[in-house]
DNA sequence: TCTAGCACTCCCGCCCGGCGAGTGCCAACC
DNA sequence: GGTTGGCACTCGCCGGGCGGGAGTGCTAGA
């Protein structure tokens, strides 16, 4: 609500950024000497507490006591991140850093679970990568490769070079024709469609001739199902979940218990990870998040994708007291050079 | 060391194992007069005094401090463990919940990953798997399917029903028949050989015919490689990770952080489940752990395999003071389930 | 409208004493 | 001689009281 950001006078609008900023570095509570200490804000520390009581009261800070320092409110946090306009330049270093990283092509599990392990290094936070979602690649090819044992391997080949693979059982019965038979009115039938949106009202449309055919087609049907279901089998990668342990801001531990729970339920990091939108990026803070696990820390997410499309996100887990401008631009970046390499992927 | 076993008194022996028992129970150090409480042991808390005494100077036990009660060594556990004999039945409820798990026929990731959560859940500790180790399974066909793109798909089946997959990049200006007639001659050569054991000295043995074939060939072999490398791409899957945290034992966060970390690190993991042979459950006390990191907690492992051979192991991480019974049968009998389906693949 | 001064509040760390669990020892007992 | 009851002693834990310090809110004056 970057309208809020509007209300405050520039003083205290300073005011407000400056004790952010300090509370963030340092984890205690911000006093009205200590915050002058530190920042030129041109005014005696009685002004100052004037001001904090004000922006106390407005709902920007509140106190942990009574005589105590204040500290930010989430909505303190939620000026502060809206206020951040230009996001904070990656360091050199770090930028070429994370750039080599994507240099050397590699297989999409592979880079998902580096990505991974490369946002928590950056951050120091958690990162959660949600792997690229087959349900939005758009299909290309399909194989289907007899192997040892009566079963059958199907190869199912995406636009965003993702492969997917699956091994099923085997009717009995078929003939070689059968197979190269099957796969070639698949391919007619399929290409260029969007893997979650394939129904089994395909399958009627096919006259698939012997029972044996169908039942092929039918199961073939059930396996694409599975990999193009929306939701369901993405993957996520996490990267840093000891870092979680480092934040003095979690020294209780039920909250770090929860916390991890819910990291290992994969299909609520899975959703989470579902809501970014192309676009930038986006911050969570406290209470500001959708689960009950999260509202004592903030998540900072993009999406990444192909072209248009979103194909999967990046996100990062910390306190409340988080890093936001650095977390963002990592995020970012991130992001940025995910969809470049799946982009790129897509042209070939 | 049962041998160890031997050296105590059967009035020793019964007070170390009831101590040890009420120790596990309720992590409470467990004073002469607790122990009367719950075990009949037919003498006085004096004599109770003297022996735990005596048992604190042999070393089985200590004292948190002077005025409290005993609390058991790692070499008090060892002694315990080494004591139960025959493992700890199985409700029947649980038994029949993890023979359920293993009805439903399931690719080997999915089952290996369910495991982990089982494990878990049975012991309510954190629990490691290490995926079946290619390296270790019998080469029994190689498919080449040429997808979208200049790009080849290799799969490869193993004995065990395993099927590894590769895309690699198509050297340039190889025809189909290129393809067939690579493929039919690695399969000959390579029949019946274990993939850890591939070297590079196949490519030689091969007259390839063209350049093309050749780097096609040596391509080929890299992939495999890979797959087929002692301990290095050896999948571990967790389960139970945030277990950790809900054990009063491990109130000290640095300790925790250490173990995480540890966890998060894969090749670490891997490594140390490789350790178990074929035989029985393994149990690695306090100090005992090769890893500095798990030297506060313990470790019970069991090697799974298909027929003879060990194919990856089963882990389950928690305190010193872990219920050891409980959790070895349930290792035990889940490394044997895991057996049973790897081996009944494998006849196929 | 800002500032200087001041009384007040509340956290934190500290020490202290009482309580209770549990031990170690000793003398008596079988 | 091994076992037992008795008893003094040790030590961690808990609650209360106390001083120091950081920081506030208020008020009066510039």
């Amino acid at each position: 609500m970057p309208e809020t950001a509007q209300r405050l006078d520039p003083r205290k609008r300073a005011i407000l950024m400056a004790l952010v900023e300090d509370y963030i570095r340092t984890g205690e509570p911000v006093g009205s000497l200590a915050l002058l200490a530190r920042h030129d804000l041109g005014v005696s520390p009685a002004t100052i507490r004037n001001e904090t009581a004000e922006l106390d009261t407005l709902g920007y800070l509140q106190q942990p006591h009574t005589s105590a320092g204040r500290v930010p409110s989430s909505r303190g946090y939620r000026f502060y991140v809206d206020s951040l306009t230009h996001p904070e330049d990656l360091e050199d270093v770090e930028a070429r850093w994370i750039r080599e990283a994507y240099d050397s092509p590699r297989d999409a599990e592979t880079l998902i679970q580096q990505t991974a392990r490369l946002v928590s290094e950056a951050t120091s936070y958690t990162a959660m990568v949600l792997g690229p979602r087959y349900a939005r690649a758009v299909f290309r090819d399909l194989k289907l490769v007899r192997l040892p044992g009566d079963r059958l391997l199907m190869v199912l080949s995406t636009d965003v070079g993702l492969v997917e693979h699956r091994v099923i059982d085997l009717p009995e019965g078929l003939t070689d024709e059968d197979l190269t038979g099957v796969s070639r009115s698949l391919n007619e039938i399929l290409r260029g469609m969007i893997l979650g949106k394939l129904t089994r009202g395909f399958v009627r449309s096919l006259n698939a001739g012997s029972t044996g055919r169908r039942s092929l087609i039918s199961t073939i049907f059930d396996a694409l199902g599975r990999a193009g279901q929306a939701d369901a089998e993405d993957k996520v990668y996490l990267g840093g979940t000891a870092n979680i342990l480092s934040q003095p801001d979690f020294g209780d531990l039920d909250v770090v218990r929860d916390l991890l729970g819910f990291l290992e339920r994969e299909h609520l990091v899975s959703a989470l990870l579902s809501e970014p939108q192309a676009g930038p990026v986006q911050v969570y803070i406290g209470e500001e998040n959708p689960y009950q696990e999260l509202q004592s820390c903030s998540l900072v997410m993009a999406a990444y994708g192909a072209g248009e499309r979103v194909m999967g996100a990046v996100g990062v887990l910390g306190p409340t007291r988080m890093r936001y401008g650095h977390v963002m631009s990592v995020v970012s970046y991130v992001s940025g050079q995910l969809t470049d390499v799946l982009t790129r992927q897509m042209r070939r």
